[in-house]
DNA sequence: TCAAAGCTCTATACTTGCTATAGAGTCTAG
DNA sequence: CTAGACTCTATAGCAAGTATAGAGCTTTGA
């Protein structure tokens, strides 16, 4: 089949699929007469796969390691099971980053409400960093180290 | 102060507050005689808003508007909340996807134990996206018109 | 049969929000 | 006086693609 089939059926842009051949996660398909490159069902299959592992955040590195251990003949669970775990500590992480910030938004916005009416607050309060649990909650998170 | 000193007031690094300044988003400074940039209190400020926004997730494009709006004379609340509501919004369904995709996460490796022991199960399931409710649901989110 | 539309090719540049590097000049402390 | 720290400019790089130009190939309908 032609680029723009494997394209459609792996839900994914033809530019897109160049791109991975080119990153080393596509093997270099053949070539019809016209030079059009010509993939397989496999192909199919391994972009599939890429792509089911891009919606769940996994980025293109790690995506040829498990690619790798797909190839393996005998392909071991360890490496693979650390790799989903630490994504999900990883998401976990992040909720609970973009809770806060959803908090630290609304009490900006609820900051306003206390205010005169056309003076708006919340500009003015995003001059004031020290004032904000947000911010310092992430001062806190990366505790230390500045450097230039 | 020089670029350095605004830099550690502000928590952020020397090229990133240039880099700022070849966007737009901070004025071009006084130089020195040796052509150094010299800042003053008015610039910790501006720097400072730029970075908490910058924190709360607000992208720079979104900044030189709400700046801009802080530099007009009369600040009207009612585009900066606009703005923020949007983000809220915003936060609200990346929280929501974020959930989905750890549960998904979860449920995959959740597959695996039910399988052998020496042939990973996750990476098996990574191939057949069909199956996938997270998947399934961005698919639905975005419902509709795909083309190259 | 032929022309237009649609697909494919390569190569390069752009996106966001920075970061890193090279090679130069300047400033400060011992 | 010199070593180290700071600053300058310009350019290139990161992820993960997207967009564009300009060319060639193929399919479809009149």
């Amino acid at each position: 089949m032609k680029i723009g089939v494997l394209a459609k059926r792996a839900d994914c842009k033809v530019v897109t699929i160049r791109f991975y051949e080119k990153k080393g996660l596509l093997p270099t398909p053949e070539r019809s007469s016209s030079n059009y490159r010509e993939y397989g069902e496999k192909d199919v299959e391994r972009l599939n796969f890429i792509r089911h592992c891009r919606r769940h955040g996994i980025n293109l590195q790690e995506i040829e390691i498990l690619l790798n251990l797909l190839d393996s003949p005998r392909n071991a669970c360890d490496p693979v099971h650390k790799t989903l775990r630490g994504h999900i500590e990883n998401l976990e992480s992040q909720i609970e980053d973009l809770k806060a910030l959803k908090k630290s938004l609304e009490a900006l916005l609820d900051s306003c409400e206390k205010h005169s009416p056309d003076r708006c607050g919340v500009l003015e309060n995003l001059l004031k960093m020290d004032e904000c649990a947000y911010c310092g909650r992430r001062a806190r998170a990366d505790d230390g180290s500045r450097e230039d």
